[in-house]
DNA sequence: TATGGTATGTGATATTGTAACGTTGTTGGC
DNA sequence: GCCAACAACGTTACAATATCACATACCATA
């Protein structure tokens, strides 16, 4: 993942926008909701559902399963958070509102992940389903392997 | 997904070639591993692993989820299958041994994929891993939508 | 204040996947 | 042929991921 300068303004600039977005389009942000971005933004990688849960249950001990999901959905239906589907993770959004279609690069060794929304990529997909007369609504990319850093680290 | 002329002859096809690779490549095609194969194609489209466990029950009544399980990694391993990571789903591979990166369009409607491998998208996957000094080893490239059957029915 | 809709609490359960260990079966060297 | 080594499979238990159903709380607004 792209490293940040200060981890705890990357945070705290991704609750602002969060807010911001959710004044704009009159959604609810609670408290909740939340505090389940701000926890997957503190891990600052693909955090795990049950591993959500669990830092939640720190503070609201009463913390179900269900509780954090229907706060994953109202994230990632509204672009802030997307699921990493081969991880089974999920993962703070950069740029919400930009674009819908974003491709990440899944360190498998550092677990890191960076966003890398190419729109040649995006021109390629586009080529590809219109060529298959296929009407795209969804696109899952997710390129696993090895990071630049962690390939320097393990020569 | 690609309509098959006789779905009979497009299964025993598709088990016949892994037949033939295992050989070839002196792997071991069991029973159990042809059978999981056979079940996959059966289905043309993305089967889940437990309703493969089920079907398996009714020949093998002793089967349990490591049995399936086992056979599935056996099956991708060797590329006659692939696994649908946004369905956790598992699909036949119709060009085992071509190439390693295969793009599916999912059909929200009437369920079916198709692989299109196109090497465009190939292309422009490279130039953006390469851009970002990132190392691939595995790609995950799922698009989900309607088909132009469904979209066409439809109307 | 009544009302309806949204969000959350809560318990149960469904679905998906693995670990660990024992048994069976196959293979190749002697 | 015999045996050692290994791969495949059987079996039990369990871990990890996710959803459902129904009750309750909260909030906007008529």
């Amino acid at each position: 993942m792209t490293q940040c300068e200060d981890h705890e303004e990357c945070i705290s600039t991704a609750i602002e926008r969060a807010d911001r977005i959710c004044f704009q389009k009159q959604l609810k942000f609670t408290d909740l909701r939340k505090e389940i971005l701000r926890l997957i933004w503190e891990g600052h990688g693909p955090q795990k559902a049950y591993d959500l849960l669990n830092k939640l249950q720190q503070t609201n001990p009463s913390a179900k399963p269900a509780t954090v999901y229907r706060a994953l959905d109202f994230l990632i239906g509204n672009g802030f958070i997307h699921k990493v589907a081969s991880l089974n993770a999920f993962v703070g959004c950069s740029h919400p509102l930009k674009h819908q279609e974003c491709y990440f690069l899944i360190c498998d060794d550092c677990k890191n992940i960076s966003e890398c929304c190419d729109p040649n990529i995006t021109g390629a997909i586009q080529t590809t389903t219109a060529q298959n007369q296929f009407f795209a609504k969804n696109t899952t990319l997710e390129i696993s392997g090895h990071c630049n850093e962690c390939l320097n680290r393990s020569e």
